[in-house]
DNA sequence: CGCGTCCTTGACACCAGTCAAGCGTTGTGG
DNA sequence: CCACAACGCTTGACTGGTGTCAAGGACGCG
């Protein structure tokens, strides 16, 4: 027996999976391909005919505005679908693009209404993983109108620290975090100067450590007091004291191999 | 013959429903009741029984942080659903009030799940309805995120006149618009008196009028143009050239009575 | 070695938040 | 019917947070 993947570790969260249920996900899972760094995996306006899951590796939803700005809506870690949505919806309403190299699995869209229609735990657990998505949403538009600079950066480290461990890729108190300055910027709605000196202030107070793409929160409830967080929105059945798993993957990458 | 729910006429949009669709969600409606003004219709932590559907009136999401600020992070409209995902995620991380006075459904969990069970196009409407609201979560987070203030407010009012028309809820170039400024400054994530003064900026220059509750676009393509907004994101069936319907409501009042 | 990408820093302007007061409207009770 | 209170909108003054522009530095890659 082998570890389970990252879909699984995070699905399991959201409805009790049978062995069963797992072998199918773990089967959709097979065809995987390797995806550079900063590559765009759907356009906005496109209607793709896969649904794309991130394995291993960053990926983002994007838009970019009439003015160039850009703004990221969302970041994907392993186990985490891409546009489960783009089967009813049709049409890509934003863009998304791997932040780091990828491991990209591509399943054809008769291939998840054919589980869904056949096996009513996976489709809950598919269901439930788009509404954590939108309740992910929903806390990032907290945290950008009504947070201060310092505490919104702090939230977001505290909870894709917690993300990342569901699913297995944390390594101690460390995570792979391969954006830029400026993407993140752009994922908090903030000036990349802005971000550089609160970043500096977060350092210096010792609450997170930030260098060669990978993030070390030292003491997770401390940041979690100055953030103003709490796991809650991210509906994990076992709560968030679940010990990190033991052996990890190195520094500067994430997700199994 | 009646006119169709706000319900119905939003969810057409979604799925090619027959008419024995139509008339299983409109008995789904028929259990309604009045709720006043200002009132929690759900708290954040609880695990309802019952899941919430807007027929007439505002309702809003938010969240309260500790240091006393507050988020709306979604308005709801006639033809919204509160919380559909309830049922699934079992605890509320949010809370749910009325804005204006409302006419509100309230469902039982099992009869939202008799529906899904067996009628596959009412389930996939309702799934459309929940995509869409996440859609609309994204658009939100790149308005707070990459747009100035001026065109943040334009374009909320463009999105609200669209999806307001939808439901048969506008009047002419008008619709219904209950919330005080303190609450549109908590869903901009903008303080008060800015608010105040943008409002007055857009006012001054002819794109919308704000008075006793109601909002006029006198055209909507000019503030489109100005916000930058698209209804792509919306995901409508008949695009927003749809004419507005004839007869309609008084200032002050929407939905359907 | 040289170029490009990303991070860092300084200077400066201005957008936006806070505090505080005034005004208008509504509704309620004497 | 009027007075008062409550609420929401508006305004001014002031401060500070945040964006912009620009330049320098560190690092990695070809």
């Amino acid at each position: 027996m082998h570890r389970p993947s990252p879909l699984v570790r995070k699905l399991s969260h959201g409805a009790r999976l049978s062995r069963e249920d797992c072998e199918r996900l773990a089967a959709v899972e097979r065809d995987r391909r390797i995806v550079a760094p900063r590559t765009d995996l759907i356009i906005e306006g496109e209607e793709p005919e896969h649904v794309h899951l991130v394995v291993s590796g960053y990926a983002c939803r994007y838009k970019t505005l009439d003015d160039g700005s850009r703004s990221i809506m969302a970041l994907l870690v392993p186990g985490d679908f891409c546009d489960l949505h783009v089967a009813i919806l049709g049409r890509m309403d934003h863009s998304i693009a791997t932040v780091s190299e990828c491991e990209i699995v591509r399943i054809a869209r008769p291939t998840i209404e054919r589980l869904t229609e056949r096996y009513p735990t996976v489709t809950r657990a598919l269901w439930w993983a788009t509404l954590v998505d939108e309740a992910v949403l929903r806390e990032w538009l907290v945290n950008m109108g009504r947070r201060k600079t310092n505490q919104q950066i702090a939230h977001l480290f505290c909870e894709l620290y917690v993300r990342m461990r569901t699913v297995g890729c944390t390594d101690g108190n460390s995570f792979a975090f391969p954006l830029t300055q400026d993407e993140l910027a752009d994922t908090l709605g903030i000036s990349t100067v802005h971000l550089n000196r609160s970043l500096q202030k977060l350092r210096e107070d010792g609450l997170v450590e930030f260098q060669g793409r990978v993030v070390t929160v030292p003491d997770l409830d401390r940041l979690s007091r100055y953030a103003g967080f709490t796991a809650n929105y991210l509906h994990l059945r076992v709560l968030p004291d679940e010990p990190p798993v033991a052996d990890e993957r190195p520094r500067g990458r994430c997700g199994p191999r």
